[in-house]
DNA sequence: GCCGTTTTCGGCCCGACTGTTTTCAGTCG
């Protein structure tokens, strides 16, 4: 069992014992225990074959039984009873805002629902509100939350798409008869949500191509074939999005590659530039419409280098002017993961982190880069043990006791502080001035209007000593709209006063997205990308946050984060 | 459930907001 599948196991067993009003700290140590198998670096069955595993903070005896049963038999016995005595489905009641464990459980117990659809369908018929300590207004607020989600739930956030991708890469990977495979479609786009997960193999024997895809379908975490062709086959998935796998020889594979990839429009593009130019292409091939010869292509450059064009990057194949572009030889040098030089926004176990200090710095040292900005909560944010005053004070002098250890590399000393519901910051003046980095950004009253919480964010931008916006939209992808800001008023205002807006690469949030990310190039506006990583794992996180500056035609350049340390520094310090 | 250089038991997680209520329960970050 792989360690996400494992942690997996245990997310459900937390959701399950929520549902049946278990203690809130149980339930709070299977999801810590849950996150801390997802962040380890080594698979667990070596781990606990080792004997290591007690060492990880967060699994104790039972918890290591536990995971003992799952690398034995495949399942555990409490998840197995959780599973037979609650309906899977409640737990995606469970999902929707404003339907916690007290309220599903009510409704389950006294109405029989079990599912989002009825779920829809009595808060339509006024059921709801007869429940003690329901009324109209929750049951309005169900019925707008699940059409919201129904309409987003064949689409699925880029970094959860991702997983599952390479998952099914490895299992394919596996098969004596491929060769060689490729997760394609929006996924290589890195597209942000994406309707469909797709790949493409390379067939040794262009006859196996049916076993392959009959093999592909024997997948656990795929159901019945929605459509299948004689190199295609199409599934819906235990994930919600449809799956599918395109089996070709390898003379077909770099028109398919480019084909798959899309998106439609930028292919469709690409046949027109191929038929002015006397070529006829498809995803099988591209064949000279005079003499029927194929184009002899080793890569998709070859491709495009044949059409007279400069090789796009896939991020950029969205018909948003790539082509002509291309045509010019103007695209941008974009940017890649190698040009970041540090990460300005992590935690620590000094707040709601999971890692020390150290341990942060030392990934971060590992993963090349010249410097990391240390930027713990503010006292307000309580649920994630914020750093008052006092305790960042010494945060910091514990810092610049650290910097003395390297002459390659620099802690930031910094702070993510909160911008208030009243639009103050969490920490005075004076305090700030004394911190290397300061980002300012959102926590609470996610609710205020439009007006409100766009002058919150622009109080933030006007003092002096603040020096990035973070997450500036505050949207989780498929899980929280953005706030009502006016986002084009705080690129205007950063523009003013020369502040950088963050792109947070977590998955679950780059935020800013790529549309104002593209503003924010076009107004001059510096963006910093940060992943806000709560441990050293998500420090990986970075590759999210550079695809969407890619996808926003981003140049090192107008990155704040490529900078070496001495200019970055200067900068800051302006 | 986990954790412990004071503790093997008793902490661990707190406050805002909302909607439902006549003084509070549930949800959320």
């Amino acid at each position: 069992m792989r360690n996400m599948e494992i942690a997996w196991v245990f997310y459900e067993i937390a959701d399950l014992l929520e549902f049946k009003g278990e203690e809130f700290f149980k339930i709070r140590a299977y999801r810590r225990a849950a996150r801390a198998i997802a962040g380890l670096d080594r698979p667990v069955k070596e781990l606990y074959a080792g004997g290591a595993l007690k060492e990880v903070p967060g699994l104790g005896k039972n918890i290591i039984a536990k995971i003992g049963e799952l690398l034995d038999s495949g399942e555990c016995r409490l998840h197995k009873e959780l599973k037979e005595e609650i309906p899977a489905s409640l737990t995606e009641m469970m999902s929707l805002p404003g339907l916690g464990p007290k309220r599903a459980r009510l409704i389950y117990e006294q109405l029989g629902i079990t599912t989002v659809t009825e779920l829809d369908k009595a808060a339509r018929a006024g059921k709801i509100r007869e429940l003690p300590g329901m009324g109209a207004k929750i049951e309005q607020e169900l019925v707008r939350n699940i059409s919201r989600m129904k309409k987003q739930a064949r689409r699925l956030p880029l970094g959860a798409a991702r997983e599952l991708a390479l998952a099914l890469h490895e299992y394919l990977e596996q098969m004596v008869k491929v060769e060689a495979v490729t997760v394609t479609g929006d996924i290589r786009r890195w597209a942000e949500l994406v309707d469909s997960i797709d790949l493409l193999a390379v067939v040794r024997n262009p006859d196996d191509a049916a076993e392959i895809l009959d093999a592909f379908l024997l997948h656990p975490g795929l159901g019945e074939a929605t459509w299948r062709d004689k190199d295609r086959v199409q599934a819906v998935s235990r994930w919600g999005v449809p799956v599918e796998l395109i089996a070709v020889p390898r003379e077909q594979y770099w028109f398919t590659l480019l084909w798959s990839t899309g998106s439609e429009q930028h292919f469709r593009r690409l046949q027109m530039t191929a038929w002015r130019q006397g070529w006829r292409l498809d995803r099988f091939g591209m064949v000279s419409r005079r003499d029927r010869q194929t184009a002899p292509v080793s890569s998709e450059e070859d491709i495009y280098r044949l059409l007279g064009l400069q090789y796009v990057a896939p991020e950029l194949r969205e018909n948003y002017g790539e082509i002509n572009a291309a045509a010019r030889g103007e695209l941008p040098r974009l940017l890649e993961l190698a040009d970041i030089r540090g990460d300005l926004h992590v935690h620590t176990d000094w707040s709601d982190g999971a890692c020390s200090i150290e341990e942060m710095v030392q990934q971060a040292r590992e993963k090349g880069y010249s410097y990391l900005a240390i930027t713990d909560h503010s006292t307000s944010l309580k649920i994630a043990r914020g750093l008052s005053r006092e305790r960042l004070l010494a945060q910091h002098e514990k810092i610049r006791e650290l910097n003395k250890k390297w002459e390659d590399f620099y802690v930031l000393t910094g702070v993510e502080v909160d911008i208030l519901a009243d639009g103050s910051l969490d920490h005075p003046d004076e305090v700030l001035a004394r911190v290397d980095l300061v980002i300012a950004s959102i926590h609470s009253g996610f609710k205020q209007d439009k007006d409100r919480i766009t002058r919150r964010i622009l109080a933030a931008i006007e003092n002096d000593h603040v020096d990035i916006i973070g997450h500036p939209t505050g949207r989780l992808l498929g899980h929280r709209e953005p706030y009502a800001v006016d986002v084009e008023e705080i690129i205007e205002a950063a523009a003013r006063h020369n502040k950088v807006l963050e792109i947070n690469a977590s998955p679950d949030r780059l935020d800013l997205s790529e549309f104002y990310v593209q503003l924010a190039r076009e107004s001059g506006v510096p963006v910093a990308i940060n992943t806000d990583a709560h441990d050293r794992r998500r420090l990986d996180e970075m590759v999210y946050g550079v695809s969407v500056a890619r996808r926003a035609w981003l140049e090192p350049s107008h990155v704040l984060n490529t900078l070496p340390l001495p200019d970055l520094l200067r900068v800051l310090r302006k």
